[in-house]
DNA sequence: ACTCGCGGGACCGCCCGTTCAT
DNA sequence: ATGAACGGGCGGTCCCGCGAGT
């Protein structure tokens, strides 16, 4: 028999189960995600949904792996059909803010950032493995417009996508607090100088009417 | 008899146990922050502690009041010894790195923004305002260096407090996920490129040794 | 298999714990079951005792239904058999009685008057419903008497059901204070002289030597 | 010094604590007054209240007290005016309901009734004397209006007072539950009607225009 | 294999009556 | 007469197992 992804009909609600959780820890974050407020949504009895996962953490665990399959391909993979370089990194960029706009709730990754910062356990461990590869994702990103000559040869990668994530970062707590819209365009803005001040001639502007 | 800052003893324990909620509201966040375990902690019973704030809500909102205090004087009362303009806005920022590097879990502030900026209550409210608040402060910060002619004349003071704000934000998350050193460093570098990219001459890099 | 009157286990349990919240509320109140003492008293833990009602309010409400699902079996079917009028009648009064001598607390549905009457609530509405039901059966059980000419032709009934309905009550009351004994025999006193007021012969009195 | 009533300031303050608490436990019945919330009515500490009685109970019963001389002032000492027998016993029952209507929330002591008839403790004892009392006095007006000729000879006081009482008794829960008026028509209708069957010739009907 | 019903135990915020030193 | 503190209890919620149905 090939194997299947989800050979059984137990797997398939389970995804069911999951992507409804996904909804509510996007709106109410990881930590507010509870086995009977799921179990309402989704019209099964709590113990039903708590057999599929076996304990709250592995829950909460599966739904930042969720988070982190959709990230990709919200955000990494469509940016790949973009040009190497300068133009890759900015549509990188691009969808994921956009993505933290469409989401209610915004990005459930970086929620758990503020989550899970301070506390140990599995959860923090896996948060931590996931922002070292993301982070290492637009790093390499960076690296390429390096190589291509579109960002200053002397340009630590790391550094740069450190700088990039806290774009990111503050557009999303600021999306919540103060609204998406002045925050988007703040941090839009702050993209742009941040890429002119890594080199870039092209920052992406609308109409760079500066004579 | 001389005046003394606490007049009764009511206040003085009240003081006890804000000081202890403070601390645990820094390690587990204001959510996490329990009248039990507080009670544990100070060694009182939770009705005597429970007493004090008349309810949970009241206590946080008395524990992030702290916070904004001592935020205020070990960030930026000790800022305005320094001279206006660069160095006060360096000041600032080193002072709040500084900050978050000796309390335990990092500034209370910041974590109050991940906790609040999608849950509607009077806290998020709280929240809110304070944050209009400090960056306003940093915004006149930054309008005193343009003034002087530290940074570039057509600086935008709240869309640079915007990105000097999120310096402190990726700094302290980042400090609970890989360690303060680590993110320190990165926030410090960061933070030179940006005063850099705003137009800044000396960066307050540790050794100017730049040929 | 032969049906059985609970078909789950979880309904049988259901069942018990109503049973002895019945008897705890006959004892002291609907306003004085507790879910910890009611846990206490069937063996059970606080939560699984409150998994079977969803909240304290909606226990009473089952109580205050058994109560009156109690109260018809007693008092009000057991007098159908008797003849329509002021057989009958009587036959009602003498069950209600009764049941309230054989209930340990005398009857809950009177003792949710005294507690609800001035409470406004869910509560408060069901025992008014409840008492209106009643007292229209009492109302029409006096009519069926008027018309087999038992009682005066000018007869109110709803006035009549009020006075018998008043006197039920004292002697729930002053059972409580005073003992069953003397509350019931005034209470049947009362109860003779109210019907001859309302044109009765016979009055059921137990040695109708009367010359 | 002459002996006063009231001797020193506390025992003033005493006054006015209880006359607050006798308005909230006509509201709330006598179970529904707690420490706390007569404090706030009054403007004092808890503790301060709590110091002028020792214990909940002892106000409780001191409530009951005040609640049985106001009664005595407004029901018993107004109907001595009126002429001994039937007009004086009319007087006494008029007196009550009208009590009862301009309370809110009724007779205390009918209410303490309902409250206490099934717990055991000082205040259903001193609830029980109240109404042995109580019930003994109208039973006295009742005698007087059989010597006087206006009541059948053989009128045995103690089950008319019995009657008369069960009267008042419903007409204050039906207040509470179906409101002033209704419950008060149907209390004067019985009231006449209980009359007439114990040999009154004058009924105190408005104007019984009966030919 | 999957889902459910049922129950437990810990904990939560909150309120109450009460004591004690001032 | 007060302010501080306590102990116990309240209703309610949570995560989690056990045993049985299908």
């Amino acid at each position: 028999m090939v194997a299947t992804a989800t050979a059984t009909k137990g797997a398939a609600t389970r995804e069911i189960i999951l992507a409804r959780a996904f909804e509510l820890a996007s709106a109410n974050g990881l930590e507010g995600l509870t086995i009977g407020s799921l179990a309402d949504q989704v019209g099964m009895s709590k113990s039903g949904v708590f057999a599929h996962f076996g304990s709250r953490e592995d829950l909460q665990l599966a739904v930042l792996e969720l988070a982190g399959r959709r990230f990709v391909d919200a955000v990494l993979m469509p940016a790949l059909k973009a040009r190497r370089g300068l133009p890759r990194l900015r549509a990188i960029m691009r969808n994921w803010l956009e993505w933290g706009r469409t989401t209610v709730g915004g990005c459930v990754l970086l929620g758990a950032v503020g989550e899970y910062d301070d506390r140990p356990g599995v959860l923090r461990d896996h948060v931590i493995r996931q922002q070292q590869q993301w982070r290492a994702e637009i790093a390499h990103a960076v690296r390429l417009a390096v190589d291509s000559g579109e960002l200053e040869a002397r340009t630590d990668p790391e550094q740069m996508s450190f700088e990039l994530y806290s774009i990111a970062l503050i557009v999303h707590f600021d999306s919540g607090l103060f609204g998406h819209a002045p925050a988007h365009a703040r941090g839009e803005e702050a993209l742009r100088r941040l890429l002119r001040a890594y080199g870039a001639r092209d920052t992406g502007a609308p109409v760079p009417s500066d004579p």
